[in-house]
DNA sequence: CTAGGGTTAG
């Protein structure tokens, strides 16, 4: 258009704002608009600096501005939503004392700001202390929680807001019910999802597929797919969310067979959807299919693969047991292998119980990465199952010196529409006392039915009977103990966990869903595991 | 022309 020497106007300005790639292309259109004599229009002004900033030319900007003769509230908000985009909130923090008039824009730009750079009980000052606020400020704080990893917080505020004159909307529920997802809050998830339909909202893609993520997360696979077949439009991600949720859920030929249904609609898959695909056939270890996906995934649908299919790649074929096929694999990858990579043929030597390769492994990434606590808590179990307790010793003291903190365990569990949390060794719940004589029964009960704590799984403690104790306090233990206290049956016992469950747990889950004759689902980090009549959906392989 | 959104994860 500059070429042709067409005038530039109101309309074409968004559109050059758009196409503008780079800082050079930006200052050729600043030339030509001042050339053109459009320099003095408030309206060319407010857009070239939202230009300067699409390009990255925070300097250029500003100088727009400072030198600006003309400016305007746009002008202002604009500076400063400009720096919040950057990520620069000291930058936008002074710009914002410096403005005479506030309006609703500048508020909101500066708490998402806040919330950007982490700093949330600034976000929250200034959104307490707003003069009036509209379902943006809302939703900023709310989203800002959720973000952050906050979900109690956007619960209660969400809460708050319904008390309040300003109606949610799409944008600020598609935040609670993520919240929800992530706390494995289902009842506070199905309350949402009625309350969307009640009062009429729009389920478009986002939110369906955040509905159908929340559902999958809770292993209500049936409510997900009533989401997913009563959208309007889906998008590449509610499929993703729905081959993800399946595998996750078990249910491994169900999701690859939305795969192909996928490609029959006309939808392109894209890297998350094949990290769907080859997470499904590593739950249930289909070697030869998932080396097929991983192939077609260059060959037929141009999807290069990323560091994350090769992990991916690397643990299903360790945890089947190719160990030295997985580690070739790794020699072979365009990129760095990372941590995740190392990982997970550690936990693979761990599995098949190869000390050698395990050794060799974990030592390298203890080097690679001091600080990770996984990785030496991985190398000291392989220590511990062959007993090698002086390897176990050396493997605690470095990470003793080196600051190593193990990540605790911790399980939610929603009872009545409250999520409790627990932590390992925890002793805070309120219902301390009730939960203790819990453990205590199903210690008794269990083994009476001859189930035996798989106490090599603990590497610590020299003492047997203390390695018992501790076994006994893992924080899904606690969550299933007041599980069964606190939730009637039939309704299972749903539980989320933020590691991977070990194997005594999981063996003491299958037993207590026997002698108990509770339905027991477990989300991991990794995955779902549905206990029900002393086995397992999991059929033992994770 | 300026403010708020989800999906992967040893």
């Amino acid at each position: 258009m500059l070429k042709r020497n067409v005038l530039p106007d109101n309309y074409t300005y968004p559109i050059l704002v758009q196409a503008c790639g780079s800082s050079r292309e930006g200052e050729e259109i600043h030339t030509h608009v001042l050339k053109l004599g459009f320099g003095s229009d408030v309206y060319v002004l407010n857009t070239m600096i939202n230009m300067y900033f699409v390009c990255g030319e925070m300097g250029n900007a500003r100088k727009l501005f400072e030198e600006g003769a003309v400016l305007d509230s746009v002008s202002w908000n604009s500076i400063l939503a400009g720096y919040v985009r950057m990520g620069d909130v000291e930058e936008a923090t002074l710009i914002f004392k410096r403005m005479e008039e506030k309006n609703l824009i500048s508020w909101n730009s500066m708490i998402s700001g806040y919330m950007k750079c982490g700093s949330i009980e600034e976000a929250r000052k200034l959104f307490d202390s707003m003069p009036e606020r509209d379902v943006v400020s809302w939703s900023a704080m709310i989203s800002g929680y959720a973000q952050h990893d906050r979900f109690v917080q956007t619960l209660e505020l969400f809460n708050e807001m319904q008390r309040g004159e300003v109606r949610p909307d799409e944008t600020t529920l598609v935040s609670v019910v993520s919240a929800c997802a992530h706390l494995v809050a289902l009842d506070q998830g199905k309350w949402t999802h009625a309350y969307i339909t009640k009062n009429n909202f729009e389920i478009n893609s986002v939110l369906g597929t955040t509905l159908i993520d929340m559902y999958m997360k809770c292993g209500c696979v049936e409510n997900a797919l009533e989401v997913f077949y009563g959208m309007k439009e889906m998008g590449v991600s509610s499929w993703n969310a729905i081959i993800v949720g399946l595998a996750m859920n078990g249910l491994v030929e169900e999701s690859l067979e939305k795969f192909s249904e996928m490609s029959n609609h006309g939808v392109a898959p894209n890297e998350i959807t094949f990290m769907g695909v080859l997470g499904a056939c590593r739950h249930v270890g289909l070697v030869d299919e998932g080396r097929g996906y991983f192939n077609s995934m260059v060959q037929i649908y141009k999807v290069e693969p990323n560091v994350k299919h090769y992990g991916c790649m690397v643990d299903l074929l360790g945890r089947a047991g190719l160990l030295e096929e997985a580690e070739e694999l790794i020699g072979t990858m365009p990129m760095a292998p990372d941590v995740a990579t190392w990982g997970a043929l550690l936990g693979a030597c761990k599995k098949h119980g190869d000390t050698k390769m395990g050794e060799r492994v974990g030592r390298r990434l203890i080097e690679l990465q001091p600080d990770h606590d996984g990785f030496h808590v991985l190398l000291s179990n392989i220590y511990a199952s062959k007993g090698r307790w002086e390897d176990v010793i050396e493997v605690r003291g470095i990470m003793r010196h080196q600051g190593v903190m193990k990540t605790p365990g911790c399980s939610l569990i929603e009872a009545d529409g409250v999520v409790h949390e627990f932590l390992a060794g925890d002793t805070a719940h309120p219902l301390m006392e009730d939960i203790d004589r819990m453990l205590d029964e199903i210690a008794v009960r269990l083994k009476m039915h001859g189930y035996a704590p798989a106490t090599n799984e603990v590497s610590l403690d020299i003492d047997e009977e203390e390695k018992e104790t501790s076994l006994y306090r893992h924080s899904e233990k606690l969550a299933i103990a007041f599980g069964i206290i606190s939730i009637k049956p039939p309704t299972p016992i749903r539980i989320m966990k933020n590691l991977r469950i070990c194997e005594d747990c999981h063996a003491a889950a299958k037993a207590i869903s026997k002698v108990f004759e509770r339905e027991i689902v477990v989300r991991d980090r990794h995955r779902f595991h549905h206990f029900k009549h002393g086995s397992c959906s999991c059929k033992d392989y994770w």
